[in-house]
Formats: structure tokens, sequence, C-alpha cells
DNA sequence: CCACGGTGGTAGA
DNA sequence: TCTACCACCGTGG
């Protein structure tokens, strides 16, 4: 049998909506993208341990970066303890890719010693639970095709042209 | 632009 | 197990 374990899920409030973040006793595991029903499970905030609450002030402030267009800073803990080898492996490539820089799914795919797995690179940045911290924005398709994304491409898009990376242009199939 | 075959990983039956 | 998905990629029409 297994012990549920105790997580804090807690409001990131931006510009551009509320984000949940959930964590765990070890770090950040969950960050969601604003949802139109925002559900009312957030922590009051005299249950928060200290820990908890230092870590999401460094979240908060991280998001607020990024959305402003720049650089995240220090980030909390991320708990990825939940993914599968490889999409641990896939995750810890895409933390690697700075800002600014973009990967295709196959340059992730090579990094990680599986050149053949791009297919299944994609199926894990889909599973990737903490968007935006772990940039799988950063990962496009072969010759700067936008590719998929979970949280709605417009938000990829959003979060693309803020870092400077990427311009409908680019992309040299699409006109 | 489209269709298709070759892929690896994952969830569900 | 087997099967049916996929945020892919190259080739060929």
């Amino acid at each position: 049998m297994k012990t549920p374990q105790t997580v804090f899920t807690l409001r990131v409030p931006t510009a551009d909506g509320v984000f949940p973040a959930v964590y765990s006793q070890t770090g950040l595991c969950e960050l969601s993208f604003p949802r139109r029903n925002a559900p009312r499970l957030f922590e009051p905030a005299s249950d928060v341990p200290k820990q908890v609450q230092q870590w999401h002030s460094l979240t908060c402030q991280a998001v607020e970066r990024l959305l402003a267009g720049l650089p995240p800073g220090r980030l909390p803990p991320l708990d990825i303890s939940a993914g599968t080898e490889f999409q641990r492996q896939v995750w810890g490539a895409m933390r690697a890719i700075p800002f600014g820089k973009t990967l295709s799914y196959q340059e992730i795919a090579l990094s990680i010693g599986n050149p053949k797995a791009c297919r299944a690179v994609g199926g894990a940045c889909g599973a990737n639970p903490i968007p935006l911290l772990i940039p799988c924005h950063r990962v496009l398709a072969a010759h700067h095709h936008l590719g998929g994304f979970s949280g709605g491409l417009d938000w990829k898009i959003k979060l693309l042209t803020r870092e400077g990376s990427w311009t409908p242009e680019l992309d040299i199939f699409s006109t």
C-alpha cells in the first residue's frame, strides 16, 4: 500500500491569469496554465510550511520574469520523480536549453543518445508537468516549424516571441 | 500543399 | 502481451 504524500497547491497570479503550482516534500512538482474554471483548491497561506513558501516565492518570480520576456533567474527545486526514466532524460535536456535558444525534437533525441526517438521526445514534452520552468516551449519541429504544445499553441507563440527566439517568417514552409 | 512509411515510448485492454 | 495512440521526420508526388 502506498501512502499518499502531502502536497500543497498555491496560486501564481500574473497578468496572464493564475497558474496553479503544486509542491511535494522535495520541490515543485506541477505548474499548470491558467484555467477557465479556476478551482478553489488553494491552501490558506497560514497552512503552508515556510520552505514551501520560499520555493513558491522563487516560482512566482521566475514565472513573472519569463512572462515579461526576461531570463527566469533562480528556480525552486523541481520534483520530477513522477516521470519515467526516458521522460526524465528528455526533461533534463530541455532544462539545459538556454533562455532565448531553441532546439528541435530531433536534436533533443540526439542529445540523450537515442537518435531515432524524436517522435517519442514529442510525447515526453507533452507529459512535462512543469512547463515554463522546464522550457518545453523551446523545442521546435524541424526547419523552424512550430510543432505542437499541450498548453495551446497560443502560449508557445507568446513565450517564444517574448524570448525573442521565434518569428512567423522563420517557418520556411508556412505562408 | 498532401500522403505515407519508419520510427520509440506510453497507456490501456 | 498486443494495440492504438502521439507536440516527429524524411521522401516523394
